[in-house]
DNA sequence: ATGAAAGCGCTAACAG
DNA sequence: CTGTTAGCGCTTTCAT
């Protein structure tokens, strides 16, 4: 492997000279500057990073805690991982994935300095992590914004204004009885952070509005089809629904649309997947890139000793249909 | 932080002690590894991720480069990531998501002894990549089988035997005019290995039972049901198609419910995914979660300096639809 | 504007 | 069975 030792001697400077060239943190006249930089790229020279972080005590990595599981929503996970990934690269950090996904996972990699910070996804409104993270020396944002987490930085879509959003769009539409079909039960279940808000702010203005609204878990796959199936039966004069779940969206889109009813629908989701649906009243995006990249965004604030705001939520927007 | 000397001094034995009783690389009386378990647990000892590697000259990282680019089926790449992730976990593997998706991310990772292996997904049948990884020094998987990839160990479903036996599948239900419904364009142009793999397989199987069979890229959403509306209108007597797109996949289903037509479908995907679409005929299972195991194993295989097959197919499998 | 050298925290000889 | 110590490759004081 080649040093900053092989570099130093090719360049016929010191050692020292070499690691200032690189870093920039001294004045260097060009000539050298050129010698050396010469060298580094005849020598394909690429610092060996954890001699650099050892020495440095820093690593330019962020650690990253994902849901894999089942339930998520893949399109934004997928996206928010992208939208992180990308903001990363032109701060000129890596990503490292953790493969633990609980609290033990996120002290470790700390302890360990493997991450100079560390980036939480999918909380949980009572999320245990919370004091892990509050526990660290490693600054720490969550995407999601959980009770209790005063003093942690939180990013993540504004689902409790989306759900408000959603109502009062349902309401203006005419509609008097509306219904929420959500995540999968076994995501309201676990109360993730985000169906927890989007419920409360949903239901709360249906209460100002005086709409008649429920919520109701949601399968993935054509198995919605029966839940919406049952609650119209049951709520017959049920007329403007909202959809938050990818994987139910272009079922229920396809079984409304060769059936009888005429039901009001918006879609929450990221813009791409309402694109590819037909039917829609309107829809309402979440920017899930976007969240990666506030979240990343944030973290830069955080390691560069920025004050910063505790929460950022990024607000909803209403689009009219495209189909 | 917590140093291996803190661990030693509180355990009344030398740092090397500490050390070996970490790695159990020597024999230490139980007593003493008593002592310095307990000292590591009460200081809540990690050690230091850099120095280990920097003295052992391997890091326990693997770096990863995925796809999070449109057009590819978000759920496969979840999947074979979480498989990765899982086993990766088992052997005590932390990943490092690579935020450059070129070669010289990977030769940089390599160079800068970042990681212990590679692995690259999203293989594109002629992708520049092979010949950086032959130069590197450290091992690499590749998920795809491209062509020219001799010294390279690849890892992945076989598409190939896939689309063979989705076009035995569809001659035995009697059909004799087919037609594989794949991948967006952009993932066909690019000559994405699995996408080509996939048309050859089918297409020569075609041929061979004398079946007229065709190929269609195939946009993700309802737009897809335009390309079918359009093939059908063009050809007719097309009696049997495989469809092999996530997201094209539930509106294709949904509209051909509702249309005159009764065609054979067959759908090339998750197990989960072809459960929550009704009226398939068959269906093929793409066990990415396997991939992504697989895929790391043979990682721990290369690491291990095991002797190894260069090419690993996971063979395809024939199910019957559940509806 | 440049060098020399002292660590960073750990592993793995080498020495008992 | 255990301790001492020389590096691993780099950053960053001190020097000059």
């Amino acid at each position: 492997m080649v040093t900053i030792a092989d570099v130093a001697r090719a360049a016929g400077v010191s050692i020292s000279t070499v690691s200032y060239v690189m870093s920039g943190k001294r004045t260097i006249s060009q000539e050298t500057r050129d010698r050396v930089a010469e060298a580094i790229a005849d020598l394909e020279y690429s610092p060996h990073a954890s001699a650099r972080s050892l020495a440095s005590r820093s690593t330019n990595v962020i650690g990253l805690q994902a849901p894999l599981r089942a339930g998520v929503d893949v399109h934004v996970v997928m996206q928010i991982v992208a939208g992180i990934v990308t903001e990363a690269r032109s701060l000129q950090y890596d990503i490292l994935l953790l493969t633990s996904d609980d609290a033990s996972g996120l002290s470790h990699a700390a302890r360990a300095s493997m991450v100079d910070a560390l980036l939480v996804m999918d909380v949980e409104s009572d999320d245990p992590r919370i004091k892990t993270l509050e526990g660290l020396d490693v600054p720490s944002v969550l995407i999601g914004l959980p009770a209790g987490a005063d003093g942690l930085v939180c990013v993540d879509f504004d689902f409790e204004a989306a759900g408000r959003l959603a109502a009062h769009r349902l309401a203006e539409l005419g509609h008097r009885r509306v219904a929420l079909f959500g995540a999968p039960a076994e995501v309201l279940e676990r109360h993730t952070s985000y169906a927890d808000r989007l419920v409360r702010g949903f239901l709360s203005a249906c209460d100002e509005l005086a709409l008649v609204g429920s919520v109701h878990a949601c399968p993935t796959g054509a198995e919605s089809t029966q839940v919406v199936d049952a609650v119209l039966a049951a709520e017959p004069s049920l007329s403007g629904i909202l959809i938050h779940n990818e994987g139910a969206l272009p079922h229920i889109a396809a079984h409304l649309a060769s059936s009888a009813h005429e039901l009001g629908v918006i879609a929450l989701c990221p813009a791409e997947i309402a694109q590819t649906v037909s039917g829609l009243a309107d829809s309402i995006a979440i920017p899930a890139e976007g969240i990666g990249a506030a979240a990343a965004d944030a973290l830069r604030g955080l390691l560069a000793g920025e004050q910063r705001e505790k929460v950022v939520l990024l607000p909803p927007v209403l689009a009219s249909a495209g189909a």
